[in-house]
DNA sequence: TATGAATGAGTTTTCATTCAT
DNA sequence: AATGAATGAAAACTCATTCAT
């Protein structure tokens, strides 16, 4: 009877194409055959699923970034105080920062006017309601901590913006040809979590 | 004044390059024909400059990006004081990014797994001294201005890769699929500035 | 009246190949689906009946026209002279044309060395002795009105295809790019008659 | 200098597809790399050229019908007299249809919805003036024989199609599924040139 | 018996790269 | 040195056919 949580091939495709993507592959050069050949099905069988190469991946970003938004969600919400979620939060996406998690990749093809981007850019714009993306994650927490009614649109945007552009920013790190060896991660973590902390109670608390 | 370092040819595919991307092109998609027609040169020309695709377009990012933060670290010694060289840097890298600047693809680029992401971190590995990338704009300016002992190596990197998550943080915004329509450019941009030179004194001055 | 021999399962292939031609489907870029969509049963049930592909398009074809000229056949029967009896022969297949008849086509597949085709002269040679196909319905008549010994089998054939080429004649004017506009179909169809009918004449009755 | 009216490629494609027809291949089944391994050319070669593979084939039917035509044409006027320059017409074209003429086939094609049939039909919508197609053939022999003024559209468009019918009739007796063996093509020929001489004349002359 | 999900061989098409001119 | 015609390897995608249910 578990059948109904993994409709099977879809779900196969979207694990090949993650698994694919955490071993290093280059998203916007993935081949059909890579990703069926990984998922274990026939090449035909993906386009009995998808329309065409760039809505596998796309969908597979797409639900396996929203997967790891409810997670972190739902895990937020254990604690107390929008200070502890805020943490725990902000631990929850270094590490998949530290993984090459998706909701990384998400934000780039977002912005590489690719054919993936737009299919991207279509899913969340039609997303269902109960579907938590990653600008959710923030503004929930936002609004049940500090109530819906205590900041302005546009300091709450800002605030969405500026955390995510955190997570961004600790990704970086990774890739910065000025080598960071010398930086120990949790100096700059406590920083980072320092910063986005005291800049939101200012905004929404003051 | 041996400008021929850097003759017409290497340099027409460089602007070919930077130009398709800022008429909307998919870097990771860019052909040979592609550049070299708006290069207005001939497809094997190319390759007598070049041992390949990759090169071409990663040492067109690169040399774009050197070229302008030469500009940005020049503009900003004209300003006295951190904050006003802070403020002039801010407002320049603004710009760049509204006009689809290769800095904020090139960050990208440089964590996508890409052939040319990996042509790009070999070119910025083996950069000449003299050539001012992102990083050094930022590295430069805040020892100009408080002095080389003045701050830890950790302290100095959280500084340099906080300010530039803030340019990406202003960048989603363009396409982040909440839309940000309400939320008016210049307070985001105050907020962005404050936020970063205030952070910036108190690490370094305090 | 055992009508199994034709069970409504072959018969729902031939109904969905003739319905798919007279929508204007390419005969020959035909597909599976479509067909067994068309037809209303599982991809694999017609595999149970047929061998491949092109038998099902090539017995469709062959079935329907079979129908379609002991139609016609019958219906010439109740004219008396054999210049009624073509009249209205070739009444019926202007009509036929102009509905996009398979008679029309099957004159096409017969001569374009498809698989199809190959298969429709198989049908043709091996057909029983009491299907009545397009030339079947002229000799009948020819022989009916004129007598068997009438005429050499030369002029037999000569006037059988005469009279077929009148109907690809009349077909091929709803096809020509030389626009036909100003030509009306009834004078068209009273030349072709006349000549069909005076040649008939002369020839067997003289 | 003879590069000038074998522009190389182009006409090697165009020669291949007609040898491979010719051979006795299906048109509409047709590979491209059967047409460029036929025409000794590498595979993308052929798309420097043409669009897709529709416009090799429907070119090669085209420029190879136009070619045939115009020496059908020029042929014809060394006879004298309308009933000695349709005989020339006749023979020509009957012998074309014997190898398989692309004449026979490209009236088949513009009957059948492929989507070589549609691009014929574009071709020749748009042909230059002085390209000279079946119909033309017989348009301008009539015209030149009998003078413009003498035949109404209708009559001249009946006599175009009936004309080109027998050529089809005669065709058709090749893939007869009833064997012609005992009808010897010099009666048969007889026949049909002494009837469409006969109705020319009597339309046109009368 | 009937099905349609699954397959992969086979097709079209693209494009980085070469090389004769 | 410069070119762009030619190439063919590699990719996306289709669809006839099979077979487990």
């Amino acid at each position: 009877m578990n059948k109904t949580e993994c409709p099977s091939k879809e779900q196969a495709i979207y694990n090949a194409v993650i698994t694919l993507f955490k071993e290093g592959a280059d998203l916007s050069n993935l081949t059909v055959s890579q990703i069926t050949a990984k998922a274990g099905i026939g090449k035909g069988t993906a386009y009995d699923y998808f329309s065409d190469k760039e809505e596998m991946i796309a969908k597979a970003l797409f639900f396996n970034t929203a997967a790891f938004c409810k997670e972190v969600y739902l895990s937020s919400k254990e604690e107390q105080g929008f200070r502890n979620r805020m943490m725990r939060i902000l631990l929850y996406m270094e590490n998949a920062v530290g993984e090459s998690s998706c909701i990384f990749r998400l934000v780039h093809i977002l912005t590489d006017n690719s054919t993936i981007g737009k299919r991207l850019k279509e899913l969340m714009e039609s997303k269902p309601a109960d579907t938590i993306m990653v600008e959710d994650v923030m503004r929930l927490t936002i609004t049940e901590e500090f109530g819906e009614q205590s900041v302005s649109n546009e300091k709450m945007l800002y605030l969405i913006n500026s955390s995510i552009s955190r997570i961004l920013c600790y990704g970086m790190s990774f890739s910065n040809p000025y080598n960071l060896e010398n930086c120990r991660n949790e100096e700059m973590r406590r920083l980072v979590c320092q910063s986005i902390c005291r800049e939101a109670e200012e905004l929404l608390a003051g």
